[in-house]
Formats: structure tokens, C-alpha cells, sequence
DNA sequence: ATATAAATGCGAATGATTTGCATTTGCATT
DNA sequence: AATGCAAATGCAAATCATTCGCATTTATAT
């Protein structure tokens, strides 16, 4: 639990209090390394002997969401699952053994959303991306060779 | 309602009894020019005085969803929405007005994707990929210019 | 130190989805 | 066409995530 005083910075910028309960889900959520639900953020807060009721857990991320401290993430689950927003338009590859996100950088739809839209006569305000598969490390350690994904 | 016998034939391939049910959950997304809820299929059929119990339609989404006759569809929404597979790969473009949506046929994945698995040592297995915007009618009809989307 | 609006906690409400179980139905077999 | 049986259905109750109302607490500007 660090980089807490840039998060005090971000509440402070957008308005919001500062409060530990604020703090402790953007600590939480910069600690991860797989995105969250509002239940696994209650029950980290909670394991770490710092009681936080869900609904607030649920509030905040709303608010978090709206001022763009975060991001909705996942396609993988009826859940929601929130991660920190990293960067201003981000993609993710996703280990579907053991949930790692590992953020992209570079974007490769510019050019393609730009030449949709003219064709479809849509303007293209934005899109979704996420890739999935499994990572070195599962790979070695279980064998994983090729796995079809259930249920997306 | 037609194009029932391809569907009984879908449905007996995947050895699934052909009921009226099945049938009829399958007519309406053939029918739909968006992706649908549960809760709007069961509405449909039971406006087209077609008996169903929203339990029926769950449990058949849920299995056609495992056979692949269908496919989840729809960020913006916290509720599931189904809609027909119609390719093996499909991408789509999304209206934020009128809920309209355009299948994409081409893929710009292919290549990034076998790039960025080498680069990242993953075995990439699948992606998602979503576009959303404004479509023609709607640009003209509403006069829509510069929408920001929310909440994602 | 004080006032006050914003944030929190709690429990109850909501709404989507799932489940248990008795009944019905598709379909293979006589 | 009649029979048997597993699979499918309907219904109501249960479950689970998420939201809401309201009394209490807290962060911050004064």
C-alpha cells in the first residue's frame, strides 16, 4: 500500500474526498495483477484488517469509473471487474490460466476504425479490444498446448 | 418466422430436441437487427402469442451458447444480450443510438495478433473486438455531432 | 473549533439469473 | 398408432450481484 499520495492527488483533482475507504480500493486495485470485482476489493480491504462496507466499494467504483480513475475490464465474466487506468486508450492480452493482464501499447485500428466508418458511413467514436491466450509461464507449467476457450 | 427447417436442422446436428421453444428463440434472433436479452426474447415470443417461461429462455441461451448457435454480444450493457452466430468469426459495429449492428467481415487482428504473441511469449488463442459509433440515419436524425460515450 | 455537504455503513429492496421438482413432450422403439 | 423414457418445460422459490434509503460519521472550507 503505497502510492497513496499520487491517489490523493487524483481524488483531489476530481473533487472527490479523501477517505481511507477511497484510498484503500485505489491501493487495492494498483496492486493487482488481474482486474477485480467489487466483492474481491471488499474482501482484500477486509482481509487487511480494514473494514469497508460493500455498497461503499460499489459507490466508489461508480464514481472512480465516471471520473476515469479506472476501467471496466473483462469479457470473460458476468461480473464486473474494474482495474487503475493506466493509459489514456488501452488494450490488454489475457492469460486465460492464471489471469494476468499485460497492457498493449500500441493500437492497431486507427487507421482500420477511420476507413470503417468512411466505408459504413459511421462515425466511429471508439472501440473495444482484448486478446486472449496463455502465457509463457502456464504454457511451461501446464502443459498447455492447445486449448479451445470456452464460453466467451 | 421462417427459416425454421435450417434451424431444426442446427438443432438436431448438436442432438438437441427440436421444441417449439427452441424454435422460437431461434426465429427471434434471426429476426432482431440487434443483439437481445433474455428478458426481450421472452417478451417477443409471448407478445407473438408464443407461450414461454423466461426460465426456458435462460436455459437455451445457455446451451446454445455452449454448441455456438449463438454468440454474447453488447459492452455497454451489464445484462447478458444474445444474438445468432452467423460466421465463425465475427467482429461488429455498433450504433449508440439506434443500437444498430453492422458485421464486420475483415479482421485486422491476424497479423498484430502472431506479432504481439511472439513480442509478449504468449500463445494467443482468441481476441474480442467491438467498434462503436453513430451511424448515417442517426448522425441525420438527431443531429448528432461530437458525442463523449459513457460509461463503457 | 464549527458548520455543512459529502461519504459511509447498514439493512432492505431490486433485478437478473439459477435451481428444484413435478409435469409434459419429443422421439425412438415396438 | 401405442409405449417408455430421457430430455425439456413451467412454475415458484432461491441465489447472487448490485442499488437504494436513511441515520450517522467524516473531510474540509470557514
Amino acid at each position: 500500500m503505497e502510492e497513496t499520495s499520487s491517489h490523493s492527488e487524483q481524488l483531489r483533482l476530481h473533487g472527490q474526498k479523501i477517505t481511507k475507504q477511497r484510498l484503500g480500493i485505489l491501493a487495492v486495485l494498483e496492486a493487482a495483477a488481474t482486474p477485480l470485482t467489487a466483492q474481491d476489493i471488499h474482501l482484500r480491504l477486509n482481509l487487511d484488517q480494514f473494514p469497508i462496507s460493500l455498497s461503499t466499494v460499489y459507490r466508489n467504483l461508480d464514481r472512480m469509473l465516471a471520473e476515469e480513475l479506472i476501467v471496466k475490464q473483462g469479457f470473460y465474466n458476468d461480473k464486473c471487474q474494474y482495474a487503475i487506468k493506466r493509459s489514456e486508450h488501452e488494450h490488454s492480452l489475457i492469460c486465460l490460466a492464471c489471469r494476468k493482464v499485460v497492457t498493449i501499447d500500441e493500437c492497431p485500428l486507427e487507421q482500420f476504425s477511420r476507413d470503417l466508418g468512411r466505408r459504413e458511413g459511421f462515425e466511429i467514436t471508439e472501440h473495444h479490444m482484448e486478446l486472449y491466450g496463455y502465457c509463457r509461464e502456464c504454457i511451461r507449467k501446464e502443459g498447455i498446448v492447445n486449448h479451445a476457450p470456452k464460453n466467451p
